[in-house]
DNA sequence: ACAGAACGCTACGAGACCGTATCGGCGGTA
DNA sequence: TACCGCCGATACGGTCTCGTAGCGTTCTGT
């Protein structure tokens, strides 16, 4: 990652997909307007135009370029996987700018196929997270090899997209943790957890 | 409820309230517009202004109406309990319109506030079903009377509402079934289960 | 049958938005 | 310094949508 001075180019295309990464957060995709973006950018439409073609590719651009990767730790607990996994998930996507377009996003997904592929895309990156952390405790031996992989992630996902989105509440570390403890109790072998 | 013959008046009021429910199903909350509603429902323009204030007005009832009350047996097993209160609220939730609008109703919600409160009022309502069922098991001493119900009903309904809102999957019967036995599997006394 | 209520149709003004054209100005480069 | 590329500002045509007005027509109860 060399830092090149970006040029005024380069300054004017990132001041515009900031711009509307936050007005989809703000508003939603929908009620977002290509106005509005070159009033915060301070970039005229002109130019927001001479750098996209429209304004779902732009939407899609800003969006995905607002998708970061968290970081998820191999202490070889299960457990402590899934809780730092499920935390980690939740403290990127969830809090800030990403949590709150969601909704809309899943939404406008339904009838744009781009921003479908795109939260798609997104949701299959989580999942997968999870999956390996699994995966990697199947091969410890601790969870059964037969164990329902995807049944388990829906199992640890669904209580804190649902906290998170239907009941719009934060998702805590207790949530998290009290989540994992439930859904282990199942398949885990006897734990040394409390 | 006696069946009287509608009026030609309250024809016309229902046929706007059926087309706009079916709107707001198919594009959602945002792009449904009196015009179409007009077109879909037969009812003049003019008409649908002489019986709703306005667009957020109109599709407040409509949405309203088209919520109805699923019956959850008490068969005095808790599991059975669940699976019959959990598979009549989606099926009742996400088959059908109700179901396809709910993404869209409740990124909506985010903005009015009427339709906050009736989203609100709905997943409540969800909830207390759930929440009554399992008031009954600690009555009955098949659950510890200490049992967190806020967070258990979560983490029986988080897994199905992500199923269908966020995957875009159906959510079988076996899916319920396998959600609230392993849920269970954490609280209960030593199932018959399997 | 008749009067009043309710509806349908067409047209309209106002405002929001999209995307483009035009032109003047600033900025980096030879 | 002179130039070319990129940007900003303004304005515009076109479309969509809301909500209303005017007027003729149809229904409904008496």
């Amino acid at each position: 990652m060399v830092e090149t001075t970006p040029t005024r180019s380069e300054r004017a295309r990132q001041a515009v997909l900031d711009a509307t990464a936050d007005l989809v957060a703000e508003v939603g995709v929908e009620r977002t307007t290509i106005d509005e973006i070159a009033n915060r950018s301070g970039v005229a439409k002109t130019t927001i135009y001479r750098h996209f073609a429209s304004k779902e590719v732009l939407v899609v651009e800003a969006v995905h370029a607002c998708t970061y990767i968290p970081v998820v730790a191999d202490t070889g607990s299960l457990r402590n996987d899934l809780i730092s996994c499920f935390s980690g998930t939740t403290k990127a996507s969830y809090d800030g700018r990403l949590g709150n377009m969601m909704l809309s996003l899943m939404d406008a997904a339904q009838r744009d196929p781009e921003l479908g592929r795109l939260v798609r895309a997104q949701t299959d990156q989580r999942r997968r997270f999870a999956i390996n952390v699994i995966e990697r405790a199947v091969v410890r031996g601790d969870l059964p090899a037969d164990v329902d992989v995807d049944l388990l992630v829906t199992l640890l996902a669904g209580p804190l997209v649902y906290t998170k989105l239907v009941r719009r509440q934060r998702v805590t570390d207790e949530l998290v943790a009290a989540v994992v403890d439930t859904v282990l109790a199942r398949y885990a072998v006897p734990a040394t957890t409390d």
